[in-house]
DNA sequence: ATAGCGATGAGCT
DNA sequence: GCTCATCGCTATA
């Protein structure tokens, strides 16, 4: 049920971003579980890419868990306020990473609502990715956490089914300083989700 | 030591 | 569409 490193070491993080839409997040944080099926997905690809955090091979404090081998999360702050949820793909020294914008509530609603000081479910609760996190827990206690273990992972979600159609694919979001890098289709979304950033 | 800023979201117009 | 909260990371010195 659980998908297995291997899945993450795959090479072509695009590929990775796209496939897993569809799937099943789950955390456990403090004893309460909460899960959705992941709807929306931005995929930055190490070296080359100018939007990623690791262009050209910067290494720093931030970034260094980008080059271990792929089944890790990398959570970053950003804006000093939102916690931003990646996946890190690929074989070690390949800094790809894949970034969660949105997920649509499966188990826990009542938990997520709790963490996000809200009475009821609306689009809101899960998406845009510092929305995300905040209603599945998912902090700087994460960063570097492994998706093969028991806090935070992955599965098969082999009850949906969805056409081809259902994925949009466009550009991403918020990176207009990677100049030419701005406009790579590397954002899924499934158009027919409520539960999307921006359409 | 510190200036500058960001893979956002909420609220208001 | 516009403003701004809020702070750790990064680069530079």
């Amino acid at each position: 049920m659980k998908l297995p490193q291997s899945y993450y070491l795959q090479e072509d993080v695009v590929a990775i971003a796209r496939d897993l839409i569809g799937k099943k997040i789950v955390t456990m944080v403090g004893d309460q579980l909460t899960s959705g099926m992941i709807t929306e997905t931005e995929a930055y690809r190490g070296y080359d890419d100018k939007a990623c955090h690791a262009h050209l091979g910067k290494f720093t404090k931030r970034t260094q868990v980008m080059y271990e081998n792929g089944g890790v999360a990398y959570v970053y702050l950003c804006y000093g306020i939102h916690n931003l949820f990646n996946i890190i793909t690929n074989t070690q020294d390949h800094a790809d990473a894949v970034l969660i914008r949105a997920v649509e509530p499966v188990d826990g609603v009542e938990v997520m609502l709790k963490r996000r000081n809200k009475l009821k479910l609306d689009k809101t609760l899960t998406s845009g990715p510092g929305n995300f996190s905040k209603a599945f827990a998912l902090d700087k206690t994460h960063y570097g956490a492994f998706l093969t273990g028991d806090l935070v992972w992955i599965e098969e979600n082999e009850l949906f089914r969805f056409r081809e159609s259902e994925i949009t694919t466009t550009t991403r979001i918020g990176i207009d300083y990677a100049q030419e890098d701005k406009d790579l289709p590397w954002r899924f979304y499934l158009n027919t989700s409520k539960f999307i950033s921006k359409r």
